[in-house]
DNA sequence: ACGAGCTAGTTAAGACGCTGTACTAACAAA
DNA sequence: TTTGTTAGTACAGCGTCTTAACTAGCTCGT
């Protein structure tokens, strides 16, 4: 470690603060980040000169004393290109500010393409994002399925047929911008962390087509042994279930996804529909209980269809949770819809460029 | 982050490498941590200074060029003191080198104290181990049951009436050395990780009285959202199952607790006692699956009487998890007993200072 | 035998980043 | 107006790294 990243750190400190606390004065910066006043001057005027913070004029409410020039983020200064793969049929993109706000959003039809001629599509497709921005963008966040390790290798996604990828590589390459990869379900973890206010350790369930899972623990995401982590989706929980599209029987995917969540309710009257979503909820609880107990999580969010999951399958889930847990372990505990629904995954991969350029998550 | 942080960083790197690679070149050491000669020169000369490395000779094999000098850290050169609270009725201390091997042992019986009494009793044979110490003791490591958070702050610890004691804060006022409490069963997993080579993603399972775990992620300690991570041994995974010391029923504890192996065992011919182990394993590899697909762990370890564990209960707890995760999560899984035995909390609690003082684990 | 070539380690000069000290600026209260 | 307080800046100094240029000590080829 050089002193360069010394600096690098403390840049990112105080790009942190600025985000996360709104706009804030050198003297209160030097305060938060225990650095000097000279030093968060120093700071501050290179980030003003590269138009990522502005002043703000004085800070309101009188003391004594010299009045405080407020330094805020310049949000909407810069944007993020982000793209959500995660649907088979359609990849999503957006153009976004730094708070995580869709400015443009596009989609295109995948028709089918895979491999080769997917990156290709995947290329073509940011390349208009990148020219819809109207700010200068500083990277592009990608959300993929698959196993995707730190340097944004797709090792594996079947669905889309990308093996030992180097996406991130390639893209960087050919947009010559900064490009960052992750897992879907990793993302949609890091956006509902950043900007949706989760917990520093909880877990997010993707609910989709199928079923995807996110972590974090103490505040960074896990990746796992073979980068392979969040794969909670194809966890048998029922044994003797339905045969599940890994080949294998009772998956979580095959009793929680949407496709047999909406299965178990057709053509039930809303009592019997929510006997049903309940029963799922017991099944989702007993098998979220061992990972809650090891992991202390504090929270578990999750995302899809709300008209399925927020109901009687949350509630069953967090009682079986709560009873198949110590008192000290679920006491703490919530279990609650995500906040970004859609964007999840944008949002998270907008995150991705954000803590690898700014430092900021 | 200051320069002098750059320096303890750079500093940690050069122990870092010199304690798992062992005795290492000035210039090899630059190589590997991608520093220049002349700083890895000046480090390595100020840690001489300390008597924490000597020069060991030129390095053998010979070669073109000036011979490289070797430098290797003095792991006999500075000692560890750590005690074990785990056992309600004996604490354990030891002094270890810096490898994790104990040079003195001791125990104490407890004796039914309590509260600040036990606090006096911990502090007196505290001191005992640290008298008994043959070299100048870098710090004191300890491994306590219940919660206890970063700082060393005993949260909750119901066997042992404590309730936020600021233990380690206490013991380093007393002691004039740097203290370091942590959970036992989490002591009990860096252990592993330092000194029993267990992977970065990995879960040691504590087997004695009761049913602890700790759990790396990524090569980091999991502290969880109350710092009560790892309390595994309370989730249910039997339902309507007996009764257990938490007042609920069916926890992990009461199957897989040792006397509880032994109460399911006791009497049986030795092909009966096997069907019996495999059915805790199963059960015990039913409540892993989550976890294990969750965080991609790449290890489970299993700490306890091996006659009782390391058998048709491994091997059927590694089949159940393998039927019931993905073949990519459960193809590098390894599910194994651990290496250090009666020794994992005391080595644990050794690389508490370890990690600590030096920034080596 | 001996110089060429190579590698290990040291010395010296310079760049960078943070700090402490001392300053100016701008306010409230007396 | 004076005093006290807080915000922000200027400057010298220290710590830490780097590059460049050195010395030390080996092997190899002639």
């Amino acid at each position: 470690m050089l002193p360069e990243h010394a600096r690098a750190h403390n840049r990112s400190l105080v790009l942190q603060h600025l985000f996360h606390e709104g706009p804030t004065s050198r003297a209160d910066l030097a305060r938060a980040t225990s650095l000097t006043r000279v030093t968060i001057s120093d700071l501050v005027n290179v980030l003003l000169a590269e138009g990522l913070v502005e002043e703000l004029g004085v800070q309101p409410g009188r003391r004594v004393g010299k009045p405080a020039i407020l330094v805020g983020m310049r949000t909407d200064a810069y944007q993020i290109v982000a793209v959500d793969l995660s649907d088979d049929a359609v990849m999503r993109g957006a153009v976004m500010t730094l708070t995580g706000e869709a400015v443009v959003r596009r989609s295109l039809p995948v028709d089918g393409h895979v491999g080769d001629a997917l990156v290709d599509l995947l290329t073509r497709f940011a390349r208009t994002l990148i020219a819809a921005a109207t700010r200068p963008v500083i990277g592009v966040g990608v959300g993929s399925p698959g196993v995707v390790d730190d340097s944004g290798r797709v090792v594996e996604a079947p669905n889309r047929q990308w093996t030992d990828l180097p996406l991130a590589a390639i893209l960087t390459d050919r947009l010559a911008l900064p490009v960052h990869v992750a897992n879907d379900a990793n993302s949609a973890a890091l956006g509902e962390y950043t900007y949706g206010g989760a917990a520093d350790s909880m877990l997010v369930l993707t609910i989709g087509q199928g079923v995807g899972a996110g972590v974090m623990v103490d505040g960074s995401r896990v990746h796992g042994a073979a980068d392979a982590a969040g794969e909670l989706g194809h966890v048998t929980v029922v044994d003797d279930g339905e045969l599940c599209a890994c080949g294998r029987r009772g998956c979580l995917e095959t009793v929680l996804a949407a496709p047999a969540l909406r299965r178990a309710v057709a053509g039930l009257d809303p009592a019997a529909a929510d006997e049903a979503l309940a029963g799922v909820g017991r099944t989702l609880g007993v098998a979220l209980a061992p990972v809650v107990g090891a992991l202390n999580l504090g929270e578990v969010l999750l995302s899809g269809p709300a008209d399925l999951l927020d109901g009687a399958l949350r509630t069953a889930a967090l009682q079986t949770l709560t009873d198949r847990t110590m008192p000290a372990t679920a006491a703490g505990l919530r279990l609650r819809m995500a906040t970004l629904d859609e964007d999840v995954v944008l949002a998270g991969a907008a995150v991705l460029v954000l803590a690898a350029q700014l430092g900021v998550s």
